[in-house]
DNA sequence: GATGAATGAGTATTCATTCAT
DNA sequence: GATGAATGAATACTCATTCAT
């Protein structure tokens, strides 16, 4: 019974309010700040949406789906195993708006979102670098076992690097250091990404 | 000039507001709750705290006082290096209340104080660990540069751990693999570490 | 110009939304729930019914229009005049889906349909039941003056028998007795009444 | 821990929601216009009420009260048995502010507290009324079985009679024969009923 | 130290109704 | 005849905070 002039409207809405609860929070975005950045009515925000709640899982759907189509793209790429592993971690991370804005407005407040996005983008996540690991593997440039949990360990790593926007020099030789280990390659491998981040 | 009976009281209503916070989550928590719970009246609360968020505050430093307390006796103790590291990141763990029965409850509803604990306990412990660390250094059981950055890599990893209370064997061999590798240390060094857990 | 169509839709939304006011009062049933149970859009009930009060009129006119036609019938009918009586009234009584469910689901919150359905009904029946009687006075079945009045009286009382579900062996013997004293017919002229509802 | 302060502004007010219960009818009454009545503020209401439902419960159980304290005084009074059995019928009608006005503004919307006191009312009353008919028995006054069923049907008859304000000479007349009949009265037993509405 | 009554801005949600297509 | 997107006023309820006693 959804036409196609509801659904354009409920991506637009939904946007809208992936940018609101990013910048101040989930809790600290009202009803009423979403309409007025949207310019419509209340009653059509909820012909849109049944709730607030359903609101936000609809939002971390619609990044979920975006970021994984992002990574399944890389995995699906031509490029070296190294740097398809850390392109996908890198289109992963939490988009400007997130952290830029939030750490300074309304500092820390956007965790209910971001924690909620996290712990989904590691499960959708694990099985594509999972898959791109063993790929390596077999193409000798990594040795290990348990890829799965190591996967997962590189994932919370790289969630806490890129987080805080704020890492030094040092942070960086110690993520790469660790990510080669983690999954058993040479030193150097993971070396690029050093130029990557700067 | 706060007197003994107050400071008691004081007290008494830490522990109550930090159990109900780790439960129902900061924001689902109301005044109203903890006063019942305290069995006061609303104007006793006010006289103790200035504010809600004053209140979490006071929690937070409340918990990590009393968990720094218990590291300092670690890195003082007589134990080997390795132990003492790992008896440090163990102490620092959540408490049961507050994962166990918010799980359940009111699922993951309790982030804020989670993640305002976890971030001044990894600040907190940093030091401290490095500290160890340079010792097992010393002692030629470690061998690792950006100490503190390698440190808190590890304080990243042990709080994804023992937050997620089910993880498996393999999480457990993958851990102990990287806490080996990411200090410097032999293969088997914290092996002790899986009965520690079990 | 209201086409065959359109009144058969019509009457089948009237169906509808007379069970849902029975079931779930007047108040508590939404448009919204009409054309969900309907299976039709939101525009199409406006296009049927000017507003929701006038679909409630309208219940109440078609479940009227029924009962009066019933009743006509009984009049006409060849039956005892006591029979007649008793006919009327029992045919009058509400509706299954009225009293078993509502008393269910939201413990009486039908009062508005109920109650508006009840004052009509007393209005609508009392000329026929008034009519009935005088046969009967003329049959020297019945004695007394103020037939409209008393024919009311009967109607009140047997609102409240046959609402209440729950009537007792008491309740009946003296609901009996009533209707005989009121309208001056000898005792057991009505005892028939008895086996009716059992 | 409620103080004399605290209930005495409970029951002012309990009067002010009775009135507008009574004038404009449960559902069309908000708590905005109870609050703007009694000149406090929206938390002063929620302080006191936990819910408008529950004000209603505490509005329907004030009347009661009061009701049930009346009926009891005439119970224990030396009035003759008639007498006393239509002064308790009589204290038990609603309030003038309860028909009066209701039935001018907002036609019958007040029907929830009304169908919900009178209910109460009855079941309240039954006991009452049978204690005092059962005095009239021993005098010799009346002569009937199944007391209470009995009691029960003159009070559903008065109900109707006093809520619609507009009764007949006629109406009276059918009344007053009912009652005596039902308790087994003689003819002109209950005659003073009827200076008594006028 | 302690109390409890009072505050009022804030919030999510409901719902009958309208209307361009 | 029929649709579904849009409206916006209305509403019950929450809650951190204040303050006179």
């Amino acid at each position: 019974m959804r036409g196609e002039k509801g659904e354009r409207r409920r991506q637009e809405l939904l946007k809208i309010a992936y940018r609101l609860f990013s910048e101040k929070g989930y809790n600290n975005t009202s009803i009423e700040e979403i309409i007025e950045a949207a310019g419509i009515a209340k009653g059509t925000y909820y012909y849109h949406f049944p709730s607030k709640q359903a609101t936000l899982e609809a939002v971390v759907d619609m990044i979920l789906t975006e970021q994984v189509a992002r990574a399944r793209e890389v995995v699906a790429s031509p490029l070296p195993v190294p740097q398809k592993l850390v392109m996908i971690i890198y289109s992963m991370r939490p988009q400007q708006s997130e952290t830029k804005i939030a750490d300074a407005v309304e500092e820390k407040e956007n965790i209910i979102l971001h924690d909620k996005l996290n712990r989904r983008i590691i499960s959708e996540a694990v099985p594509l670098l999972a898959q791109v690991v063993r790929e390596g593997i077999s193409q000798g440039l990594f040795a290990c076992e348990q890829v799965e949990e190591r996967v997962r360990m590189i994932l919370i790593m790289s969630v806490q690097m890129f987080d805080n926007s704020s890492f030094t020099e040092n942070d960086i030789t110690v993520f790469i250091d660790l990510v080669e280990k983690t999954v058993g390659a040479k030193a150097g491998t993971m070396g690029f990404i050093r130029e990557l981040i700067n």
